[in-house]
RNA sequence: CGGGAUGUGGCGCAGUUGGCUAGCGCACUACGUUCGGGACGUAGGGGUCGUCCGUUCGAGUCGGAUCAUCCCGACCA
């Protein structure tokens, strides 16, 4: 058997762009840090964004859609927010070509310059609040809870498929509300949402928490996060929900009238993951025979795979699959029949084992006279012999399993990885080895830089609904009391 | 933008004390034999060696310039 991908322990860098490369899920395009995502990938992604979509649907949100261009002066106007993008932005500065006068090709006409620049949006917040502006006058209008599924662009200097790409695509909520106690719970009721998804869907088990002062978001009060580990022991911040206070509404004076009749700033979140969610489930659940999808978002969930030697035993072999394939169909279930007669079985298995296809029924001469199905499971890489009768609900309970069993899986990971570490030496030692540190810190942004500068680990999060630690210590790096442990890890 | 490296068929690479007709694996095409875990044989198609300039009787090979890509930093979802 000759092998396709790097295996994860010989470089696991080179293991993923295998992977992403070779499942077809995506490459690299002719523009520099931008990517081409495939068919194949963008069915996940279309899982994902369905169900995501659903639950947004189901807390009360609505879809629109804002202006991709953002006025320069529109992106200035919050100060940490300008900050924060400035160095990543792609500007528009002119609107026409012309036909190049010395020489061949076409070049940009001088003439067709901007009066003011469009920035490309690095994200939403100054186009909608400026939007918002006009939708808000009485607290009758409010809440706004709104959602905006569309493409980004920040100019980032190193791009990796899916974890860091020039452009990507996401959704982004943005919603105003007339208190402020309203638009917290709205900024945690969201990272609950995105936990659910991820543990539920993606079977990725996440720590929801507080990003500290300097990871926030550039403009943001809070920063709520959901941070994953993956399989080379780094953290991967997946989702994040911001409440960001008035800041958005002062600087785009968004203001309305209360029962009380006084004029109040509206008080906002936002809140967004991206297409970089596919790189948390290649890099969470992958091995070395390729992808393993959850079958929750899997585009296929179950393939078939003819073995035949004779033409001729084809056509009985596909009819069971299509019988079979027939109840699962009824069931909901998506179900591939591979029948190419080009290629041969064993070939099919590795591609689809490659593909992550979370259940594999294999079907040949000695089945069909014993009247059974050949089912294997991806996560596991074993397979059985089941009765045909049997096989409807096999498959029903193993997609449930598997679901179930990779979540497992990355937990165990997850906390077999995950270490409470109360002094320097020990921690410098245990970052060498990835994996999440559970530290004492004093709560200063200086202490937080000097301990990225030595060692490259960041604080993912302060902790809320797992490994929440309040107890009284020390600072594992200035040896002043801390009331709280903290996530420590580098991250992607 | 700093440090390092690399550009040779679609992909991965070899070929560099200059030399004759540019080679290998994968993929592709045709035919045949195969087919319960990535088949094999035979016969084919496809590259002027990133680009430009130079040295030379002769350049994929040497020199210079340039462009591009990748890796490591700084930045980041």
């Amino acid at each position: 058997m000759s092998k396709q991908i790097t295996s994860r322990q010989e470089n696991y860098s080179q293991w993923y762009n295998d992977l992403v490369v070779k499942a077809g899920l995506a490459e690299n395009s002719a523009v520099r840090g931008c990517m081409v995502i495939k068919p194949y990938g963008y069915a996940i992604w279309e899982k994902m964004q369905r169900q995501l979509d659903k639950m947004f649907k189901d807390t009360g949100h609505e879809n629109a859609y804002f202006p991709l261009f953002i006025p320069k002066s529109f992106l200035s106007r919050e100060a940490e927010h300008v900050e924060g993008f400035a160095k990543e932005c792609a500007v528009v500065t002119h609107h026409r070509l012309m036909t190049n006068p010395n020489g061949p090709g076409v070049v940009v006409d001088p003439e067709a310059k901007l009066e003011e620049e469009l920035v490309v949006r690095p994200t939403s917040e100054t186009i909608i609040w400026n939007t918002y502006k006009n939708w808000i006058s009485s607290y009758r209008d409010l809440p706004i809870l709104v959602n905006q599924w569309a493409n980004v662009v920040r100019w980032e200097m190193r791009t990796r498929l899916f974890l860091r790409t020039a452009e990507f695509l996401w959704q982004e909520g943005h919603t105003a509300h007339a208190t402020m106690q309203e638009a917290i719970a709205e900024a945690e009721k969201m990272i609950g949402v995105y936990a659910d998804f991820a543990r539920n869907y993606m079977a990725i088990p996440v720590i929801v928490g507080k990003k500290t002062e300097s990871e926030r978001f550039a403009g943001a009060l809070d920063t709520l996060c959901i941070e994953a580990m993956m399989q080379d022991g780094k953290a991967l911040q997946a989702g994040t929900s911001h409440f960001l206070g008035q800041n958005f509404a002062k600087a785009f004076d968004v203001k309305y009238q209360s029962k009380e009749g006084a004029l109040e700033y509206v008080w906002a979140t936002s809140w967004g993951v991206s297409t970089r969610l596919m790189g948390a489930l290649i890099m969470a659940h992958g091995d070395d025979n390729g992808l393993v999808l959850p079958p929750n978002l899997a585009p296929i969930q179950v393939v078939m795979v003819p073995i035949f030697n004779k033409p001729e035993q084809l056509g009985a072999i596909l009819e069971k699959m299509g019988q079979i394939k027939a109840e699962l169909d009824k069931r909901g279930y998506s179900v591939k029949i591979d029948d190419r007669e080009n290629v041969r079985s064993g070939f099919k298995f590795a591609e689809w084992e490659l593909k992550g296809v979370p259940v594999r029924l294999a079907i040949g001469p000695r089945d069909l006279e014993n009247n059974t199905v050949e089912v294997a499971r991806r996560d596991t890489l074993t397979k059985e012999s089941v009765g045909c009768d049997a096989v409807v609900e096999k498959v029903a309970s193993l997609l449930v399993e598997i679901e179930s069993n990779i979540y497992r899986k990355a937990l165990e990971y997850r906390d077999a990885h995950t270490y409470k570490v109360d002094t320097w030496d020990e921690f410098k030692e245990q970052i060498e080895k990835g994996g999440f540190l559970l530290c004492h810190w004093d709560g200063t942004a200086e202490t937080e830089a000097k301990i990225q500068e030595e060692t490259k680990a960041t604080i993912r999060c302060i902790p809320s609904d797992s490994f929440v630690c309040e107890e009284e210590g020390r600072c594992i790096y200035s040896g002043k009391p801390s009331k709280r442990r903290v996530i420590f890890a580098r991250a992607y």
